[in-house]
DNA sequence: TAGATTGTTAATCGATTAACAATC
DNA sequence: TAGATTGTTAATCGATTAACAATC
């Protein structure tokens, strides 16, 4: 309680560090000092230092950060330390792949449903997950424990399906709809925007300019 | 030439101001002063002035912002103005998704194929787009005038396809693959890249801080 | 003309980087 | 112990906000 408010910009960057550990991990090393890790990411190494002390000290002087215990707190950090079940509505491609992307992390994300109301997928399934109709939705966050949504609908219903997610005790949002849920859905709910055509304009936007400064053709 | 650096902190915003001017044009909004718009944005009328006077004055003092001709500025800054022809590598639900999705905005983006190294695909289509052998791949582009690619792959082989596509005269990289391929690939490449699982993450994250809260069950 | 609202400068705030004492 | 490297404070840099003169 009480807890000093860590800033946007830290967190951004904590699932990065946890990926490059998992990849040291892999690699078999043990150490790393926070000059070293600044090469390999490109960051440097005093906004390391500054990023890991807002949650406590993690490494030891002369020694450096231990690769696995530093991963292994960042996951409790991010909530990875326990499973979260979740659900998707709307079963297209995008409903689809998130399902089998969800798996990546493994003891993390359990998609346990997916809801759609095309019927010609009733009863489907995608790998192990049952495919339901949007109306067995309530129903089935009664019985369930689900914490997360993602939202891969057209950006006219994703509004109204927020809440009834919201009435029916989802407590997290991963919205891929064109549209800022956040401003629609009480602050007691997490949600996080993902705007896939603003990265697309982005990289547009840097073509763009890659052009015009003639590096380009 | 020697034109003004714009920050990044302003590109991120460009897009988000051209899905919300497109809404109001939808609803038959003529003109907007950036008072209104910040409200409805949840930003400040101060930075909506300060982002847009980075490329020149498009409002009127007095009256505000035309909101098709601010709308229209905006889509030349980003490079919306003109077609660009994509590909997708990786023919799996994402990749199918993107297809779909890249769609979206009408004008700007043709994805003109996919590929896959799953010969069960040879030759089907998704809607009208044909999926190919990767092995077609650089024949394809040396025919084609394609300037951006999608990526949707195991980590594993983004990198090389990565090497392989910019040899092939490919400008731009819209990378879903679990690594950061712009420490990778020259700089004279446009790289976006989107790891879904980092906005997982942090929407886990923000869980997690609600709870500690107090604020959730 | 008077009112409204931009464009732009100046002030503030926050985030990043540098520096170094603490300590393993 | 000497060397290495963190944790942390101080300095710098950049981005956001406020204020207001310019002007439609």
């Amino acid at each position: 309680m009480g807890q000093k408010v860590i800033s946007k910009a830290v967190i951004k960057r904590l699932p990065r560090y946890y990926r490059y550990l998992g990849e040291l991990l892999d690699a078999g090393v043990e150490r790393i000092s926070s000059g070293e890790l600044s090469q390999q990411m490109k960051v440097t190494a005093s906004q390391i230092r500054q990023d890991l002390n807002n949650f406590g000290g993690f490494g030891q002087q002369g020694y450096g950060y231990n690769v696995y215990y530093l991963r292994t707190e960042i996951a409790k950090i991010l909530g990875l330390d326990r499973p979260h079940k979740m659900i998707i509505i709307g079963a297209g491609n995008l409903g689809q792949a998130l399902a089998n992307y969800a798996k990546f992390e493994k003891n993390s994300f359990h998609v346990v449903g997916l809801f759609d109301n095309n019927k010609a997928l009733k009863r489907k399934m995608v790998r192990d997950i049952p495919i339901m109709m949007i109306d067995e939705l309530p129903g089935f966050l009664q019985k369930n424990d689900v914490e997360i949504a993602a939202l891969t609908l057209p950006k006219e219903n994703a509004i109204d399906m927020a809440q009834i997610l919201v009435e029916n005790g989802i407590h997290a949002i991963w919205n891929f709809a064109h549209t800022d849920l956040n401003l629609v859905v009480p602050k007691t709910v997490a949600v996080q925007n993902v705007h896939l055509s603003e990265s697309l304009m982005r990289l547009s936007y840097n073509l763009k300019t890659l052009e015009e400064e003639g590096k380009i053709k």
